[in-house]
DNA sequence: CATATATATAACCTAATAGTAATATAACAA
DNA sequence: TTGTTATATTACTATTAGGTTATATATATG
């Protein structure tokens, strides 16, 4: 999806997740999201506008402000996508795949760290 | 956090996702993973540098296959960064000023003591 | 040994990113 | 009007990303 693209992308830098969980908050004039950074107004303004285009913001207006508040849907879209691997990180699923593989071979430990492994090949593990 | 930015950017390009999605079915050599894909060898190979770099595939060894499969943690942490939000895209209404801290913590570009600019300077004319 | 296969690396190109300074625009305020 | 504030835009630069082709490395096999 094209959209994840775009999402992932703007989620990727510190700066735009900082003004997203500023926005959390409530909406924000552009002077006041730039505030607790410490590059130029023109920067932060560049950021905005990748957060805008990815949908993560919108932008309102009050006299000379252009004040931005969060919208969500991109969020949730990025979610959905990454519940699809819940299975893979979530304890209570590799618990029960452990007890399962413990039950069919009757061995009564648990073993931890038993994710499906195939053939002879040895795996390493990451880095960091 | 810095690992959600080669998190994030790791998951913004769609030939890295599909390769996740396939590895997600189980471990593939590296042929295996590129032959759905009009681009050539090493391209793979460098995405699955990123993807490496990213924690989020791990490399084992087979005769002269590096067989890849899937690391999940950083999918997770992800989604942990994700859930902050869960509930602006949720129906249910939930206190989020707990949250708030987590959200903002661990910023290298947050300026450490925020300097106050004299309300009769131009903004343009005093730079640090 | 020679050769085929699987993968990695090097050198290169192009386009996109992330920043800057300077300037433009738009709304308010005196 | 003039000036100030808030934001956007332009022009520029350095770095990175994503692709290519060509080559190198490692392993299996005849």
């Amino acid at each position: 999806m094209r959209d994840l693209d775009v999402t992932f992308a703007a989620l990727a830098d510190p700066t735009r997740r900082a003004i997203l969980a500023r926005l959390a908050k409530g909406e924000a004039s552009v002077m006041e999201l730039a505030q607790p950074f410490v590059m130029s107004q023109p920067a932060i303004s560049k950021h905005l506008k990748v957060l805008e285009r990815a949908g993560l913001i919108s932008c309102g207006r009050d006299a000379q402000r252009r004040p931005r508040r969060l919208e969500t849907r991109p969020l949730r879209d990025a979610n959905r996508w990454l519940e699809n691997y819940r299975q893979f990180w979530d304890a209570q699923f590799r618990r029960l795949d452990d007890l399962l593989q413990d039950l069919q071979t009757g061995n009564p430990m648990i073993k931890k760290n038993k994710i499906k492994k195939k053939k002879s090949a040895r795996l390493k593990g990451d880095q960091e």
